[in-house]
DNA sequence: ATGCTAGGGTACGGGGCAGTACCGCGATTA
DNA sequence: TAATCGCGGTACTGCCCCGTACCCTAGCAT
């Protein structure tokens, strides 16, 4: 039978993914337990191992599919009736709620802590997660080039220009454990960035 | 005998702190050894317990140590006969300089991922760290608003700001371990941010 | 109903590490 | 020179964890 549904393999896989997500981005890798994995998803080792063949492989299976999902509510900002300054501060604020909740944190750490022992999981991670809002801001920028209301010349460095404004601090505060942002302050932060943007390379 | 020649004790002391340092930032907190450190720096574990009575405490003493030193260099940004902006210029390429250094990476990555577990010491990092160097410019701006050159509000945010656009994305790919930016990647990025930052607060 | 297979539960082997105990040597002091 | 003190070297204890092996049950097919 060809179905849409999900086999009981499939489902297990998932709940064992799901475990997982919840004890490594808890841990971090290195003190995080299969045990502790198989202690929550059911089950028991035999099968982790049968899915996954070792801690290692679970774990960029894991933060390989965190990282894309992370940033997909970013697509909501570039909702087509909203001029310029109005998009960069919809694309700001979404760009910060996502990258500042408790989980998106988490999975920072842990990436950060062993890019260096996983140099293609951090590049996944990069790739589908910080860099691709980037890439969509540039393409955005660059539509509105062609359309005379923007003047500059590489769409790419402002776009990674205007999201370091955007993190400012916040996220490395953030990443670091010490506190978070309140609402008015990530607006502050925004709409300051947004101004200079717009001043900067609108054409007045 | 009282002289300011360091004591036997200072030194072994100081010896133990050198091979954590090595030791610590190599393998991240959870990873490192106490036996590793003694097979560094010489001598016997019973010592190291006698210093600094355990793990944490070790880990705390040197990472403590490490933010303040990390960003001295910044103060020689400010040698006072240079105009607003060539000393940002300035300050903007040794912060990077700093904050690229793979001894800086490391002690960055090492923090992140035991932040929430050491919120003492990341706080620590944080403010003899990064945020040393914004009170500094933050300081030198509110000068430059007095003497008339410059005219904004919150020069505390102005400062984080600055130092956003400055670290743009160059400073996470550098922690996940993706690339580093070459000399002139980083002369585009601080003229950029420079170019910005002068057209927004600067009296013409 | 009976045989079989996949997977849950658990125990185990090999290895590593934090922190402590012990022994012996070398230096310091009287 | 003799006694003492402190430190280096090392072994040891208790603990944890990865990955594998083993038993046993439950569901499926014949």
């Amino acid at each position: 039978m060809v179905t849409a549904e999900k086999s009981t393999e499939q489902i297990r896989r998932d709940t064992i993914l799901q475990a997982g997500v919840e004890v490594f981005l808890e841990y971090g890798y290195v003190s995080a337990s299969v045990d502790e994995i198989v202690r929550r998803a059911g089950g028991s080792k035999r099968t982790v191992y049968k899915y996954f063949g070792n801690k290692e492989e679970l774990f960029a299976a894991i933060i390989g599919s965190l990282a894309t999902q992370m940033l997909s509510p970013l697509g909501a900002a570039f909702d087509g009736d909203s001029n310029l300054q109005e998009t960069l501060e919809k694309l700001g604020k979404v760009y910060l709620d996502v990258l500042l909740r408790e989980d998106s944190l988490a999975i920072f750490r842990t990436v950060v802590s062993e890019g260096v022992r996983f140099p293609e999981l951090a590049k996944t991670f990069f790739l589908n997660g910080p860099n691709a809002a980037v890439t969509r801001l540039s393409s955005y920028l660059g539509q509105q080039v062609k359309s005379g209301s923007l003047k500059l010349g590489d769409t790419h460095a402002a776009a990674r220009q205007y999201f370091g404004m955007i993190r400012s601090d916040l996220h490395m505060r953030a990443a670091l454990g010490l506190d978070l942002p309140t609402e008015d302050e990530i607006n502050t932060e925004v709409n300051r960035a947004v101004a200079m943007f717009v001043r900067e390379y609108s054409i007045k």
